[in-house]
DNA sequence: CCCATTCATCGTAAATCGCCGATGAACGAA
DNA sequence: TTCGTTCATCGGCGATTTACGATGAATGGG
């Protein structure tokens, strides 16, 4: 948690911003859901291409969001611990 | 609060989008401190000119967090209420 | 009736977004 | 080594965002 609040402006920022789209809000709650790791699965749950997805879920990761871990030919997505909570803190701060 | 998951994305997408950026996270954090109106003094807060912060505030009205009134040849512009606290309920129901 | 103030809107330019198909890289299996 | 699978990245397209200055509409004061 910032104590500056420009800090936390611009995290709380990036945070909502990663999250302003129906479909990365669906990922997120699909990996909350499952709390573990999952991969191509959301995929299959989106009613996008495959690389689409794949540019959605490469958001959430670079907002600090999620984590995605190679395990051989796959990746399995899990989010990020703390994350949620830092958001719920500073959207609680508002 | 929607029932449906799909609407309750799209709502959190949406409100989550229009905090996508430090300056309306900032006027956010403005409005919700004065917990009353406010008016150009927004202006004077943020860095930027005058049409921006416009076009940001019209953003956060569109997306329900905040309203406008006409007073005289000012507006005054205030927390919608319960905005906050749906986007509350949004994100802790993640 | 003018004029200044306040704010919204318009027009514009650069950057980013959102989507896709195609390609590339990494890995396991045969 | 040669496939097939899985996923990321590239290239491209139209749409949207972000910023600004300029203009326009509404209001109140003189």
């Amino acid at each position: 948690m910032p104590t500056d609040e420009r800090e936390a402006n611009e995290l709380l920022a990036r945070l909502a911003k990663a999250l302003g789209h129906p479909a990365r809000v669906a990922i997120m709650r699909l990996l909350v859901r499952r709390e573990g790791c999952v991969c191509g699965e959301i995929v299959d749950e989106l009613p996008f291409a495959q690389s689409t997805v794949s540019q959605h879920l490469k958001q959430l990761k670079e907002a600090g969001l999620i984590r995605g871990e190679v395990d051989g030919p796959r990746v399995c997505y899990c989010v990020e611990p703390g994350a949620v909570a830092l958001l719920r803190a500073l959207v609680e701060g508002l």
